[in-house]
DNA sequence: AATATTAATCGTAATATTGCAATATAACAA
DNA sequence: TTGTTATATTGCAATATTACGATTAATATT
């Protein structure tokens, strides 16, 4: 159907899910990883750089800023977009937390 | 379209994209993080602690064995699944790379 | 053999995502 | 004001995802 029954999971669990949904499309990746390594640029940077349409880059962006892992502030005629530190930082603890839960590993 | 541009970016972007999507539903979240907890345990275990169809369950599962996230062994009439411990190191120190790699923060 | 248990697969419906052309909006420059 | 530049939004088509009932397959149990 579609539609994720949210209901059924913790709060923990949607959290992490909708994170990794803004990880897992290659260009969010893509935008992020040009963001860490440049600080701070422009959408006209990412077009060019990553080579999808304007429009495009534009929603991927917005879902980004949406989670808040990107704020973009406005400068003269372009926005200026950069990692959200704060939540980055959060980010980082939440999938350390995570992915770093395995302990034994006596498997079947 | 709904097509991923794949070839636009590099192998690593788009490995990070596919794990992410692995944990980009929550049931495949609680799934993970009922294995970490429990060590080992059959698709009926998770149908009755989920409350998804045994049928999403499985397909579920199926989507994280064949990113070798999980491994499934056959016992009986059931299969036991288990974390994939060698991969899930990797994917460890993948995620580490990636949203570790904050340094300054000077935005605009 | 007949029946029960367990899980995978198939088929289908509902919804979400991706990508882009076209258009709209906003800030500046001449 | 007019034109230019930069970005956002809208609308749509193509594709992917989610969920589950029904069926199938395989092994146990009686």
């Amino acid at each position: 159907m579609g539609i994720t029954k949210t209901d059924k999971f913790t709060k923990q669990q949607n959290e992490i899910a909708n994170l990794a949904k803004a990880f897992s499309h290659p260009a969010r990746v893509a935008i992020l990883e040009h963001l860490l390594n440049v600080n701070t640029c422009i959408n006209g940077d990412l077009v060019k750089e990553i080579g999808l349409a304007q429009a495009t880059i534009s929603q991927h962006l917005k879902e980004l800023k949406n989670l808040e892992l990107i704020q973009g502030n406005i400068s003269g005629t372009s926005v200026c977009y950069c990692i959200n530190p704060i939540k980055w930082t959060e980010v980082n603890i939440i999938f350390n937390e995570f992915i770093g839960k395995l302990k034994m590993n006596n498997c079947c």
